[in-house]
Formats: C-alpha cells, structure tokens, sequence
DNA sequence: AATGACTGCCC
DNA sequence: ATTCTGC
DNA sequence: GCAGAATGGGCAGTCATT
C-alpha cells in the first residue's frame, strides 16, 4: 500500500469529529487491507498501527526512538525549504501544526520545484515500507553527525512526498498524528474490520492489556482471527497494562466506591511492575518500559524475599535516606533514572519498594489467576509471599466506612509528605485488577477541594506561547509570575496552560492584547524561557499547584533578603484556576510568601 | 572539556 | 501528571 | 463516562557548538 492512499483515509478522518464516522473511516482502512492482499505488503497492517500511534513500535518494544521532534524537525524544514527559520515559526504560529507548516512550505511550486530539479529527483510513488524503513534506518543512526545523517534522510524522503504526505510523515515523526484515532479506536477498527463486530473489541483489549503492542495484536488478528487474540496469554516478561486511578472530590468518593473502601498512602517514587520467575526479575515502568537495569536494589529484594516461582507485582520505588528512616521527594528519586553510577547511587539513594498489588502466581506448580480475584484476595496472597525487611514492605491498609475517617486518614497521609490517599474498592466481585482501565475501582484523593489545602497563588502574566492543534490562533501556555519587593520585578514562576476553558482563552486572547510588548519589559524578570508573546504586567489570575518546587529555570526567589541564589522556586502541576478582576497587579503573590509557602510544606522527616 | 539545546520519560 | 470537550 | 488532545516541572542522556 502506498502512503499517499493511507494519508487519505487520515485526511478524512481528519475532517469530523463524530466518533462513529472516524470509526467508520478508520475501518474501511483495515478492511481495505482484508480485502487487497494483493496491493498491499506483508506487514502493512503492523506498520500503520504503529504509524496511527505516531511511532514505529510498541511502547513495549527497546528499539531506539526517533529522537527528532518540533525544534529540530523545524530546522529541517528551513534547510529543506531553503527559507528563513523566523519564516517557519511565523507558519508555525499561524497554522499551529507543524504538519500544516510542512505541507504548506511543500506546496510552494516554486520552491518545491527548484529543489527536485536541482535534486534531479523524479516523483516516484513512496510505500508505507518504505517510510517505515527509513524512518526505522533513522531512529537507528547515533554518534558524531547523526541530526546530519538523519537530515540527509529526512530530506530524501521529504523530496519524495506530496505536500499531504509531508503533513503527515511530520506529524508521525513528532510522535502524534492528531486525527482523532488512538488506541481505543484502532482495537474498534481491528473489530469491525477484522473479526465483523464492534463487540469484540471487548476481546482485543483484553489481549492488549496482557500483550500491549497493538501492531502484534493486530496481526495476530488479521492472520488468527478470533482464536489467535484467545491464544494471547500473560508471559511473565511481557508487562500488563497497568491499572490507574480516577480522582474525585473527597465527599463523592465513598458513594461512588460502595460505601466502604481500604485506602492506602500514595507515595511520591516511581511505579513498578515486577516480573520474577526463579532468580530472574525484571521491571517496568507505568509506560511499560523495561527499567530492570535502573534498581539492581529492588531486583536483588525481590529475588530473594517473595517466596513464589512466578509471580508479577507491583509497587512504588520510593528514594529513602540512607538511614531508611524517612521518605525522600520524588525529584530526588529521579536522579536514580539514570544509565550511568548506578551502583554509587543505589548506595547514596537508596529505594525502598512498598509493594501494593499481585497480578499473577505460580507457586509450588500452581498457577493462580490472581488478577481476577478480588483486590483484597490479591493482598492476603502478597502478604503471603512477602518476607518484608526495610527495602521491601506490602503499603499499609487502613479500612474506610465514613468520609470522616476518610479526610482523617487523608490529612495523616499528608503530614507524612505523601501525595495524597489511593482508595480501594473492596467488593468481593468487581473489585478485580483492571488491566489498562482508569476505573472507579481505584480512586485517589490528592486534596480536599473544598476544604483548599491546595496552595493558591496569585500570578501575573508575564508571557505566552502560541497553541497548537485546538488551540491554535490562541495561546497555548502562559508564563506568570510573583512580584519580588527587593528588586520590584515581576519574576517568571511557571508555565500554566491547563484549567484554561475555550472560553477562558479567547476572553485571554483579546484581554491581553492592549498588554503585549516587543521585548521582555523591563519589570521582568525571565531569562530560561522565550516566549511567543510577551506581556507588559496587567492582570492576576490564581493557579493552584500540588506542591512548590526548587527550579533551575524560575527566577522567581532569586534574590531573596538581599542574597542571590542558584535556584528558584516553580510549582508541580500548575493548574488555572480564575481571572482575579478584583486584583491589582500588586496584589499578587510576592516572593517572600512563597518562600513562606515553601517551608510550610510538610517536611520530610517522620514520614513511615 | 564545558555548555546548552533538545528529547524522552518519570511524575 | 491535569484538564477540557465532543460524542 | 469515554476517548482524545491540549498542556505542566524536572531529571538524565545525547549531540552540536563553543
């Protein structure tokens, strides 16, 4: 099959919004393929799922990545089009697309045909493997000159390609196609298409919860049908997809869980799944990468104290003081995400793994289907098997009948530097693992929204970015920032771009336009971030955020009770919340509050 | 050898 | 990670 | 409520540039 006629169906999927008819599009696609072996290749099928992911292999898979996105893939398009990069931005601003740029920048005539004369190059008719291949042959190139090599890559297929597909081979590269079709369409279209009713899709995603490559499904499909998707069975080395939590105000969580509930601390580490069979144990992260290599610690903990022959597990690494007396921040655990010093930083950095869910065991020859027994089922088994020590612990329980108890065990959580609380269901028959589902069987309670333990802050905008996709010809992303008494400036805090309703950003949009400046004014202090846009300080508007953090790209705290530091302050997950009409620019948050705010988070001592 | 821009992946 | 929106 | 697509801070690693 040749790519112009696959970027045709993403063209017309492209051109609504109705769930029914992209599903309806995108399986004419697969059916296509069902249909013509004869015009397309052996393993098209595979490609284009993984092309429709915006990748080339499964999130499983350890093949290298492309390693090329916006910025560098604009500098291609100023050196492949032979124009300005200032030119390319300015598309980039209009168009919000960096496919849109590309297929505009494409279809100069005058350009294009230049470039394919001076080239010599004839219109030759590009198929989906040849993309693929080249774009496989570039996520393999490393070293001194690879952005040349890659370049010269890109270039041969940008020469090669119709505006249409240089629209969509950029947007592939970019790692995300932008129609409307993601997993759960693509398992709707292998249903409809290959196996004649919607229905199955139920099937199909069961298998991909236990095998997550939807290219390996896909063809397993095509060639097996319906009992090559039965013979997808749990491998102990294939991660599953993992289950994840729903949030909720804290007065409906109860209601909606079944009037009791067990809740256990969320920890700030690292989510892991573990697979041991015999010695060998390997990891995965919540992105189902394989991270064995990156805790030698928790491989060697696990190998010797869970007492199964096979089993699959999972937890949260959490980075320890060397004392394995208190719980360290998450930014501190990430400095263990590393490929080098491993072995000094499980030393300096140890983690401890507190184990909270057994989705599969095999013990003394029995195989046990844990993942559809109840949830707590699957924790009589783990602490079973568990022998815990200080690197190794099952999360403790705490069982929840009233919401009292709820903001009780919440507020303890807290003051032990915690995220928040998981709640759990405990019905004997649903409360089973749900692979890949983001359910209300789980359901984590972060804050009490109405009772505002979130940090509020006060912020001016100082700056912003354009926005892509549906939020192009509007801003995207704000830059703001707190007033700083000492030197009088207004200094860059954050970027905040969620929150913000369609209607918020084009009251923003026309709001700020009497405030926007040539150049960074004066009153500013930003000196990590450039911007599309910058503001003359006007208006505040309040974000909240889980937690202030020590920034290396904020200015904001800079210079605090007339000293100047390395590092400023910024916020985790920053969050739109209201314009503050009602404020002066004046009124927003100063410096010497955050600094204030900063120290009252809960310290990290006395945490287990 | 140091630095900075960029990317991918954690949250 | 959080959030908004169309279906 | 699902599904998809906007967007956050900040870490290590890679590569180009200085």
């Amino acid at each position: 099959m040749d790519f112009e006629t696959l970027v045709t169906y993403y063209e017309r999927i492209s051109s609504t919004k109705k769930r029914l008819e992209i599903l309806d599009i995108f399986s004419q696609l697969f059916s296509y393929i069902r249909d013509n072996p004869d015009k397309t290749d052996e393993g098209d099928l595979e490609k284009i799922i993984y092309l429709t992911q915006g990748t080339l292999y499964a999130e499983i898979s350890e093949q290298p990545k492309l390693g090329l996105a916006e910025k560098t893939l604009k500098d291609l398009l100023s050196s492949y089009y032979a124009v300005n990069s200032s030119t390319v931005d300015s598309i980039m601003k209009k168009t919000g697309d960096l496919g849109e740029t590309a297929a505009k920048l494409a279809g100069s005539k005058k350009k294009q045909g230049q470039i394919t004369a001076f080239m010599g190059i004839q219109k030759e008719t590009l198929y989906i493997k040849d993309i693929y291949d080249r774009l496989t042959e570039i996520a393999n190139i490393s070293g001194t000159k690879s952005l040349d090599k890659k370049f010269d890559k890109l270039r041969w297929l940008l020469a090669r390609s119709s505006p249409l597909s240089v629209k969509y081979l950029m947007r592939i590269i970019n790692s995300s196609l932008r129609v409307g079709v993601s997993d759960a369409t693509i398992m709707d279209g292998l249903a409809v298409a290959f196996l004649d009713d919607k229905n199955y899709r139920t099937l199909i995603e069961k298998a991909y919860n236990i095998y997550p490559d939807l290219g390996y499904i896909g063809k397993k499909i095509h060639k097996e049908g319906l009992n090559g998707l039965k013979s997808v069975q749990i491998q102990i080395g294939v991660p599953i997809r993992m289950m994840l939590a729903s949030r909720l105000d804290y007065t409906q969580i109860l209601d909606k869980i079944g009037g009791e509930c067990v809740s256990e601390y969320k920890l700030d580490g690292e989510r892991l799944q573990i697979h041991k069979s015999g010695e060998n144990v390997g990891l995965f992260s919540r992105r189902l990468k394989n991270i064995s290599e990156q805790y030698p610690d928790v491989q060697y903990v696990i190998a010797n104290n869970i007492s199964a022959d096979k089993v699959i597990l999972e937890g949260e690494a959490v980075a320890m003081d060397v004392m394995f007396e208190t719980m360290l921040p998450f930014q501190v655990l990430t400095t263990r995400r590393r490929k080098y010093d491993i072995q000094e930083f499980v030393k300096k950095i140890p983690v401890c793994l507190f184990l909270f869910d057994l989705l599969y065991l095999e013990k003394n020859g029995e195989k046990i289907p844990v993942m559809n027994k109840s949830m707590l089922e699957r924790r009589k088994y783990l602490e079973e098997i568990t022998t815990e020590s200080k690197e190794l612990r099952v999360v403790m329980q705490k069982p929840i009948h009233t919401t009292d108890e709820l903001v009780e065990f919440f507020n303890e959580a807290r003051a032990k530097n915690c995220e928040g609380i998981m709640n759990k269901s405990v019905d004997p028959i649903e409360s089973i693992y749900k692979a890949g589902n983001r359910g209300f069987l789980w359901i984590k309670l972060k804050s009490l929204e109405a009772g505002k333990m979130k940090d509020s802050i006060d912020v001016v905008p100082i700056g912003a970015y354009m926005g892509k996709g549906k939020r192009s010809n509007r801003y995207g992303a704000f830059l703001v920032a707190v007033f700083n008494e000492e030197n009088e400036k207004y200094e860059f805090l954050t970027r905040v771009a969620t929150g913000f309703s369609d209607d918020d950003l084009e009251e923003f949009w026309n709001m700020l336009q009497p405030t926007l400046s040539e150049s960074r004014p004066t009153n500013v202090v930003c000196n990590t971030e450039k911007p599309d846009v910058w503001f003359n300080p006007s208006a505040v508007i309040e974000i909240v955020g889980d937690e202030l953090t020590i920034s290396n790209k904020a200015d904001a705290g800079k210079f605090y009770n007339g000293q100047v530091r390395e590092k400023g302050y910024s916020v985790r997950f920053p969050v739109f919340q209201r314009l503050r009409s009602d404020k002066n620019i004046i009124d927003c948050t100063k410096v010497d509050e955050l600094v204030d705010f900063y120290q009252l988070q809960p310290s990290s001592e006395d945490l287990i």
